[in-house]
DNA sequence: GCTTGACCTCAAGTCGGCTTGAGGTGGCAC
DNA sequence: GTGCCACCTCAAGCCGACTTGAGGTCAAGC
């Protein structure tokens, strides 16, 4: 398959070049070789930054990504560590889900401030408890 | 009401002294005075910080929390914007939840590898997706 | 009254994920 | 064959939210 080059690549996946010069010296692609000095791309780089961004977007460090992608291109992900991490993302959610309709009532309520809202009150100290177990 | 130190509100609030002096240093608090070289606080500084913890939770930054906080130490808080950022932190649960679903899909594709599952690759896609549209 | 040790100050460092800037070089159009 | 421009390299900078380190000082205990 025609070989693309690092300009095309920037283009069909949205990064930029510097990103893509990036990734690579943190050993997350390679290219094939160069045009000039310009990079060259085998078209599978493209399956291996949606497979980055998907990671991103889930919130996987690059370095975690980095051990999720094999040396040899395939990518080598433990099906139970994707469930782990969805289960991850179901308790953010969870979390953030509280805090929204906490924030909803609180938008509602009729207390004359903020400071005297029992619902707001209560989201403020759950606030801090989380801060403070997350010191341990 | 009898002022309390830095170790104390430290120790109620869970937060370290460093960040106090950092939260100071920025303006969201102010210490009433010292004991020796050590910080006193008006115990309403709790109350501060519990709003500070419930900004950061929901996803503001310490600028914008200092925006809401008053100078004399009372909540501004604009009901429009409480219901604002719970919308906002709506959508981010809306595209968490697609994630978890997807992951959870590939988790337990019977296709012989990531590259080959469609959900996986539909995934992928739209993560890519969004990369691009955050470029721009 | 002297040691101790916990707080203090101020500057600098850290982390992740990139971007930016200065100065170099190769292919392509003319 | 030569100019130009877009890529290149490498180091440094940036952002947010803190933490760390070196060196200073004060209250309290002995």
């Amino acid at each position: 398959m025609a070989l693309i080059d690092i300009v095309e690549v920037s283009r069909r996946t949205g990064l930029a070049a510097s990103t893509l010069r990036y990734y690579e010296a943190i050993g997350l692609i390679e290219p094939l070789g160069r045009r000039g000095l310009r990079r060259t791309y085998d078209p599978v780089v493209l399956d291996r930054l949606s497979l980055i961004a998907l990671g991103r977007a889930a919130g996987f460090s690059l370095a975690e990504i980095g051990g999720m992608l094999g040396p040899d291109g395939a990518f080598r992900i433990d099906r139970g560590a994707l469930a782990a991490r969805a289960d991850a993302i179901d308790r953010t959610i969870r979390k953030l889900a509280a805090l929204r309709d906490g924030l909803r009532r609180a938008a509602l309520c009729r207390a004359p401030s903020h400071a005297a809202c029992p619902t707001f009150r209560r989201l403020r100290m759950a606030a801090l408890g989380r801060a403070a177990r997350a010191k341990r």
